[in-house]
DNA sequence: AACTTACGTAAGTGTCAGCTTACGAAGTCG
DNA sequence: CGACTTCGTAAGCTGACACTTACGTAAGTT
């Protein structure tokens, strides 16, 4: 994701900057591409990757939405544990 | 955690309300004290966990640091996705 | 048409987290 | 002291994950 978040790109050119085979990066497009976090469009024998926009988006709006019920959960129990100490 | 955070409880009640073995919860008890998350104390043949409040605050200051970074970055790909789009 | 490049997928493997059962240690109570 | 409770830990199992190699396919090239 850092790595397409800078430019598009081929799967070939991904794996090369990466510690590890072609087909493993296909198997991680794949998931991601399921999850709507990348797009993808054949360009010759090529296949460019790219971040989906939207779906990211989406992602970050859960993540705030999880992350801050999650606190609210944490400062409760927190200031719960707190409070039954004094 | 959130059965301690109601109440300090023994490892036997607390495996009674958890659908996995009283072992299996010693464990998790052994990594949670390791990380300074719960406290324990020997009462009798039993031993009584909490959750450690300072421990608990500890992480939550440092949940908040990294996720405020890494909502900087979540941002800043964004961003730079979308500009590059229009 | 033959060859090359780029890719996806299937099949197999190593590793690890999390669980279980079995056992031993420490404390309590008759 | 002996029986009982509570707990920790060791040993072993299992499923999932992430990777690899091998192979088949589609598109471009000579």
């Amino acid at each position: 994701m850092q790595r397409l978040a800078q430019r598009p790109q081929s799967v070939t050119d991904l794996a090369a900057e990466l510690p590890i085979s072609r087909p493993a990066v296909s198997q991680h497009l794949r998931v991601l591409k399921r999850a709507c976090l990348v797009t993808d469009r054949p360009v010759g024998t090529r296949r460019i990757y790219e971040v989906d926009r939207d779906g990211l988006a989406a992602l970050r709006r859960e993540l705030d939405q999880l992350w801050g019920a999650t606190l609210d959960n944490f400062k409760r129990i927190a200031e719960q544990a707190e409070q039954e100490q004094s």
